[in-house]
DNA sequence: CTACTCCTTAAAGCGCGCTCCAAGTCAAGA
DNA sequence: TCTTGACTTGGAGCGCGCTTTAAGGAGTAG
């Protein structure tokens, strides 16, 4: 029965959700039952704001709500889980390094294939090949395979 | 009817896909028609494997299958189509810029909550603290916050 | 009192990208 | 001849993470 805190809406906007999403993740257990205003309505804290924007930018790095729960609930049972805790950050570090890796290599491969289509796009004189190159007079003779 | 050429299973292998998730992207549109031997199988030629790792590296760096969709068909189009496949490829790069962006931030967040939680576990004298420490004789007095 | 807005709940629905199933064909080997 | 194994097809099923729906309550303005 609190009548301070963010309401439900107010706390989408801070975390970049909508309340459907938080709600969801009260249900599946992802937060602990938020405190309500005398009519019912949540009631948001700034220690809820807190955990929710870490579990956003868990989920925006493919963090499963499955890993998250199992997180949640260990944190519920104290500094004991420390260990486990890590654990599951670990994990998952490991996991975004491989993921910023996978990411390069496509962000390499792209800069490759786009700058082959200018290539084509100059030879068959399409409009937009040269769009970032502001003047043109002489090529430094870029060497690309393939 | 050709009889040269990989079979499903060793192009599945060789692109880290399943059978079945080249024939539903060959259903799909993603790869034209393979071409069969005389019994009807699937005979994958290289050229289909070029194409099959670049869907591969599109796919583990979250571009929609509807996307590479429209790439296919255009690429199937022509060099006409240059400007357009090249915009697909130039959007992608930006989403996977941000990604980078957003893995490098939730990685470094991550850093800081072990750290964190590796102070905890030193204070109540847990095992597998110190861990990447491989002497413990003194400590540099780290300075980390919250 | 009415209308409006904001919230509540349980439950159903959905889009994506596979993934699996059932039934059948074909070819090689014991 | 029978079995085994690799393939074929169309279609159904599934796990994830929301997202929407339906029905209703509480508070405020006119």
């Amino acid at each position: 029965m609190r009548n301070t805190g963010y309401t439900i809406r107010s706390m989408a906007e801070r975390c970049g959700m909508t309340t459907h999403t938080l709600r969801y993740y009260e249900r599946v257990g992802l937060i602990q039952p938020v405190g309500r205003a005398r009519n019912g309505h949540r009631r948001y804290s700034e220690a809820d704001e807190a955990w929710l924007h870490f579990l956003h930018c868990m989920r925006a790095t493919n963090l499963p709500i499955r890993d998250l729960q199992r997180y949640a609930s260990l944190r519920e049972l104290g500094e004991a889980t420390s260990l486990d805790r890590r654990k599951i950050l670990e994990d998952h570090q490991a996991v975004i390094a491989s993921q910023i890796h996978e990411l390069e290599k496509a962000h390499a491969l792209l800069t490759h294939k786009i700058s082959n289509y200018r290539k084509i796009e100059e030879r068959l004189g399409l409009a937009g090949a040269a769009e970032p190159a502001e003047q043109m007079e002489e090529q430094p003779a870029v060497a690309v395979s393939a």
